[in-house]
RNA sequence: GCCCGGGUGGCGGAAUUGGUAGACGCGCUGGACUCAAAAUCCAGUGUCCCUUAAAGACGUGCGGGUUCGAUUCCCGCCCCGGGUACCA
């Protein structure tokens, strides 16, 4: 019997889906692991065969540890709701809810071909109000919490309304929108709305007017990490700074812990660099320069205290409260016209023109704390709002971007630091953070550390300013102007927002006529009938965006059934945390940071058990397309216009052709299609590379009747062969559907079956590193399948022996099993595919068909190919599923072999292998050495100088 | 610009703490089986020198260094990929 992967296939999984085989439950006599993957978002294209690299590793992981005795939870769900499905809805001009159901459906028919071992009754959509209700209910914790600095965690919002009452503000430290600073009496005799507005200041998640990220074309504000070069990440629409109330999430709060709890966690450097640089935290003082003639004084923030002799001028971003206040009446217009101009400017416009310098004098001076000179101060864009205080002290002489300011205003430059070389600061700043101080008075010939000491203590003496640590994290914003998302549980009273009642969710998602957003910025709930509270309060019109869904997801896995909590205690001090997560590395700054974040503000209110979410997690790299191209000719008449021919030309003719130099081209082409009318009057010809289906191409032998029948305008299509073939070009790129190189699972696992695609996946190369696919390998997977499944069949019938195993056979399977267990372990899966196809080509080899040999290599497999393995562990006579096998033991007495058995080869040294640990001493060697017939000859009347001794490895013995 | 990764045959990629570089697969070449094809099996396959073989020399981006020994460690470059960017 041949092996029939389809049979096999389906015959497994439907019996995986009867038996229940995947479901997992609470079970303390076992250690649990808890396997995750990045849940998907369900497109409308459907799986290619990039999506499931990561889940075939984590199911081969997850079904490992379930052979190792593990009590594994491996769940599955989608993230349905948020801006790509609205899109998509859109596009297709039906309501999301109906195309996100359909999308599930076909993501979830691909899943199930490929035979993962996921608990389906788990299952979580975003989108369901059952699971959103806790999404709700964790906004309103936030909602109800602030940040306290000195108990590092968050607190709950009484706490706070207590210390209001008894002291003000006085002695807080908690993190805030703004510095607020009021007594116990004033706070008691403000208004209810009054104190809801205070309070607001300090709520984890609060309304504030903020510059955000808008969207016209999205019809909505967007978080950083949804923009990248001043266009939305999603669809690539401009994206505009724009003043707007909206909610925020206090992430920056959590800046610090954020930072240091990346330390403990298994993840890849790389990573935990991509977040430390997005939380950027970076260290220096913030310090207060008074204003010649007026009370006013200016904060900036420095990370260069140590250069405060070098100040010379100061400079505001455009949108500091300070402008108005410092700008003086004669400079009014010019800093008014200046504004007008720098607000127009989209992201993307100031971005690209980085090196232009802008900017306007307000017409004040600023006092410099040390020298009391008279210091200009100036409004530029090059300062951001949104860092720091929103103002600096410049220092041209010491950095870049204030050097190429006052080169462009001619301002003066100082030079405080001297680094030895006799750079000129007048040319060029000099930014390095080294050097000694000079022109600076008081610091003149300290190195820059001790400067930088030295005034951060002086200027908190003088109470003119503090040391601070600023992050360059901010808070996320919320709330998004679309339908598509959980609206947020809160209502409306004299324009301040209220929590709704616990007890009152899920508040669902209105069905609405149009779900189209706006660009003016009115969220499409605002059409919604009904949409307030039974007292008739307004609800809020606004959703939560893609990631408030995905913050939690992985706890509500433990228990998604629990209508009483997210998670009950039971589950959660079960399954405590996730401890393998795997996913795209795209995820660094965005959902990998907020669901961190969620983590912790859940764990400081008790309802997490761990403050990190994700123990370990690898990256799976991207699999990129191979696209295919035909090369279709192109002639000119005159020299200058070129026109498309019907005639494609083979990759090969073409690769010879452009060898050529461009006078003997046409002539080349014209002796392989003599006569041809197509080249009446050419003057010269070139090739036109086309995008062709890679599903029509197959080890780059274009399918030429295919490719007629593929579109209409290439019915007509003439080829240009090299050997009764077409052979295409090639080149790698992303998958996508408009370069014509995405392959369907559902296509390869028709050809070769869903095993082979798992191993070919994994065998493709290292996990973490992207790579194209390319399906030319493909065969050798196949071929091992078959060759592994011969080695239990004779004459087409199933016939094994029960005989004792030999050496040889014995060192191939523990070879292979150490081999194996050790690359799962390692995440190395690429490394153990090789293994088994060893393996099974050294036991066809030596004919074994032995019982003993087998069994232990169909569990070891099981995780790799499990359709193939349930088939054979059943012929093997085994009733239960091969899930509730163990996982075999390798010995290492079957792997020990004697000292002497390899001498490999001469030059100057003799160099044995040497397969046992040595722990000998090497006088006893060297006699071994000697005395070996195999080494005899080689050091016949040779004098030994020295023995290197290599454990496990070599001995290397070095001749006189 | 700054911060991370990474450069190994025709291709994808192997190579514990420095220890026979190129495992395994693809491709290619030759052979067996067959009327033939498919499938399967066997052998060969880094480069150079050479009719062939033996033997040798050269080989892990480039140039140096440490070492009995370097793909691996150190110094200086080049190239590619990713992250981030007026963050003071």
């Amino acid at each position: 019997m041949e092996y029939n992967f389809k049979e096999i296939e389906s015959k497994w999984q439907r019996y995986w889906q009867e038996n229940e085989t995947y479901r997992v439950e609470i079970d303390r006599d076992k250690p649990k692991y808890y396997v995750l993957d990045m849940f998907p978002y369900p497109s409308g294209a459907g799986l290619h065969v990039g999506h499931p690299l990561g889940y075939i590793a984590s199911d081969i992981y997850a079904r490992y540890k379930t052979l190792k005795g593990f009590n594994v939870l491996h769940p599955m769900g989608y993230d349905a709701y948020g801006l790509p499905a609205e899109q998509y809805a859109i596009r297709t001009g039906q309501h999301p809810a109906i195309t996100t159901g359909n999308n599930i459906r076909r993501y979830r028919e691909q899943m199930d071909k490929i035979g993962f071992s996921f608990d389906w009754r788990r299952e979580v959509r975003t989108c369901d109000p059952a699971y959103y209700k806790w999404t709700q209910w964790t906004f309103i914790q936030l909602f109800n919490s602030y940040y306290c600095r000195d108990a590092r965690q968050a607190r709950p919002l009484r706490e706070l309304v207590q210390a209001f009452e008894t002291r003000g503000s006085r002695g807080l430290n908690v993190a805030g929108t703004t510095d607020l600073s009021f007594s116990a009496n004033e706070w008691k005799a403000k208004t209810e709305k009054e104190q809801q507005e205070v309070l607001m200041n300090y709520r984890m998640a609060y309304l504030s007017d903020t510059l955000v990220n808008w969207c016209p074309r999205l019809g909505t504000v967007l978080a950083n990490d949804e923009v990248r070069d001043g266009l939305s990440v999603r669809e690539g629409y401009p994206v505009v700074q724009k003043k707007m109330r909206q909610w925020s999430l206090r992430v920056s709060a959590y800046a610090g812990r954020l930072l240091d709890g990346l330390e403990e966690l298994e993840w890849s450097e790389s990573l935990k660099e991509i977040q430390r640089n997005w939380i950027g935290r970076s260290g220096g003082a913030d310090i207060f320069f008074e204003i010649q003639g007026s009370t006013e004084r200016i904060e900036i923030f420095t990370t260069r205290p140590d250069t405060i002799f070098g100040v010379t001028f100061m400079v505001l971003a455009p949108e500091s409260r300070y402008t108005s206040l410092l700008t003086t009446a004669e400079r009014a217009d010019a800093v008014r016209d200046y504004l007008d101009y720098a607000t127009k400017r989209t992201e993307r416009e100031r971005q690209a023109e980085v090196k232009r310098v802008t900017g306007v004098f307000t017409g004040s001076y600023a006092i410099n704390p040390f020298t009391r000179e008279a210091i200009p101060v100036w409004i530029s864009e090059y300062v951001l709002a949104g860092y720091g205080t929103g103002a600096i002290m410049a220092v041209p002489g010491h950095d870049s971007r204030d050097h190429a300011f006052a080169r462009y205003f001619g301002l003066p430059i100082v030079q405080v630091i001297d680094d030895g070389a006799g750079h000129d600061v007048q040319e060029a700043s000099l930014d390095a953070k080294s050097g000694t101080l000079v022109h600076s008075d008081i610091l003149d010939g300290m190195p820059v550390a001790e400067a930088i000491r030295f005034v951060v203590d002086e200027v908190e003496r003088r109470g003119i300013g503090k040391g601070k640590i600023n992050y360059r994290l901010r808070d996320a914003i919320f709330s998004r102007q679309r339908y598509w998302g959980e609206p947020f549980p809160v209502y409306y009273k004299d324009g301040m927002p209220y929590p709704l009642d616990e007890a009152a969710l899920p508040l669902e998602l209105p069905d609405i006529d149009t779900f189209l957003p706006t660009e003016t910025g009115e969220p499409p709930l605002g059409r919604a009938k009904g949409w307030h509270t039974a007292e008739g309060y307004p609800l809020e019109l606004n959703t939560m965006p893609g990631f408030a869904g995905s913050s939690a997801y992985y706890l509500r896995y433990m228990d998604p059934h629990n209508d009483k909590a997210l998670v009950g205690r039971e589950a959660l001090d079960y399954w405590d945390s996730v401890d393998l997560y795997l996913g795209g590395a795209e995820h660094a700054t965005g959902h990998l940071i907020y669901a961190r974040f969620w983590n912790m503000f859940l764990h400081d209110i008790g309802k997490a058990k761990r403050p990190e979410p994700f123990r370990k997690l690898i990256n799976q790299g991207m699999i990129q397309g191979r696209s295919s191209f035909v090369y279709r000719l192109l002639v000119s008449r005159d020299g200058a216009a070129w026109d498309a021919t019907p005639l494609y030309v083979s990759y090969t003719i073409v690769q010879q052709i452009e060898r050529c130099p461009g006078e003997e081209q046409l002539a080349l082409l014209a002796a392989k299609i003599p006569g041809d009318p197509l080249l009446t009057g050419v003057v010269a010809i070139s090739f036109q590379p086309i995008h062709t289906d890679v599903n029509i191409v197959k080890n780059d032998i274009l399918d030429t009747e295919a490719f007629r029948a593929w579109m209409p305008e290439y019915a007509s299509a003439r080829f240009l062969l090299e050997e009764g073939k077409y052979t295409c070009g090639h080149g790698v790129e992303k998958m996508s559907k408009s370069l014509f190189n995405v392959v369907n699972p559902d296509i390869v696992i028709d050809e070769y079956g869903a095993d082979t695609l798992r191993v070919y996946e994994m065998f493709l190369g290292p996990l973490e590193a992207s790579k194209p696919w390319d399906t030319q390998g493909i065969d050798g997977v196949y071929k091992f399948l078959r060759k592994f499944w011969r080695l239990f069949h004779a004459n087409g019938n199933f016939r094994v022996s029960d005989e004792v195993p030999g050496r040889a056979e014995l060192e191939t399977l523990h070879k292979t099993l150490k081999k194996v267990d050790q690359d799962i372990e390692n995440f190395s899966f690429n490394t153990s595919v090789p293994a088994f196809m060893i393996c099974a080509n050294e036991l066809t080899a030596l004919k074994c068909d032995k019982r003993a040999i087998l069994e232990p290599l169909v569990i070891a497999l099981a995780p790799f190919a499990p359709h193939v393995a349930e088939e054979l562990w059943q012929r093997l006579g085994h009733d239960e599923s091969i899930t509730r096998a163990s996982f075999p033991a390798w010995e290492e007495r079957y792997l020990v072999r004697d000292l002497f058995e390899y001498p490999v080869s001469f030059n100057g040294k003799v160099r044995f292998k040497l397969p046992v640990p040595l722990t000998a001493d090497p006088v006893l060697i060297e006699e071994r050495i000697r005395s070996a017939p195999e080494s005899a000859k080689w050091l016949a009347g040779k004098e030994i100088r020295k023995v290197i001794i290599v454990p496990n490895k070599i001995i290397n013995v070095v001749l006189g």
